[in-house]
DNA sequence: GCGACAG
DNA sequence: ATCTTGTCGC
């Protein structure tokens, strides 16, 4: 698919910032799509010790779950990991991976936070918003936010709030398992978002899309299954 | 000034 | 994220 470029992306951590609250404003918070049949998980992994960024994008078919089509880019990296400007260092390569999709994903779980980020900008909002494709951000653990103890039982979930307002879900994927931080990212509302990662889960405490990207972006080459 | 801090 | 072996538990 063609992407159309918004903005620049050789910027400096203030104005990153100042970009990220002006995009925040254009953000859906609610459900605004149709059917959705396929469902894509992206990542980000480094080579050459972080000198490269390598990016995947994995497109399962849904409800079967199975694996559809995949892309993966590599890109110089250009921007360092600053908590809250994460996607200044990997969207970039991200997209290089999405654009040589023949067609476009119908909702998109990213590794990160959706709206539950300092100015309501996280990786998965940055994303849908640029590509203008409902996302989900799914996070292995808390950028900010406060909430109450997750029961525990596989499909509870507790709110994740911030300055009085409710920013995402702290949801329990498997009994015994860490919560994942589940929040929207564009087009898509909050419970919508716990239903639809609830929907992409199999045995295991990541997502099937999360853990395609992952291993795309960031398993060793050389390893296939040999006799 | 002192912590917290997605990947 | 990445550097890395064995080990505890279902």
């Amino acid at each position: 698919m063609r992407i159309r470029q918004r903005h620049r992306w050789d910027l400096t951590p203030k104005e990153a910032m100042a970009l990220q609250a002006r995009l925040a404003a254009e953000v859906v918070r609610r459900d605004d799509f149709a059917a959705i049949g396929r469902v894509a998980g992206v990542d980000a992994g480094f080579e050459e010790a972080g000198a490269t960024t390598r990016a995947a994008v994995a497109v399962l078919a849904f409800p079967s779950l199975q694996l559809e089509t995949s892309a993966i880019a590599r890109l110089p990296t250009r921007f360092p990991y600053v908590p809250g400007l994460l996607s200044f260092r990997e969207v970039p390569a991200v997209l290089a991976a999405i654009e040589q999709l023949a067609v476009p994903p119908d909702l998109l779980l990213c590794d990160g936070q959706g709206i539950a980020h300092p100015r309501r900008l996280g990786i998965a909002s940055h994303l849908g918003l640029l590509l203008d494709i409902p996302a989900i951000g799914v996070a292995k653990t808390r950028l900010i936010g406060t909430h109450d103890a997750v029961p525990d039982e596989r499909g509870a979930w507790v709110p994740l709030e911030d300055r009085g307002e409710v920013i995402g879900a702290v949801l329990r994927t498997r009994r015994g398992v860490k919560p994942l931080y589940i929040s929207p990212g564009h087009r898509i509302g909050l419970e919508s978002s716990v239903a639809w990662v609830m929907a992409c889960l199999t045995r295991f405490r990541l997502p099937e899309t999360t853990r395609w990207a992952h291993r795309l972006a960031s398993e060793k080459p050389g390893k296939t299954t040999a006799p």
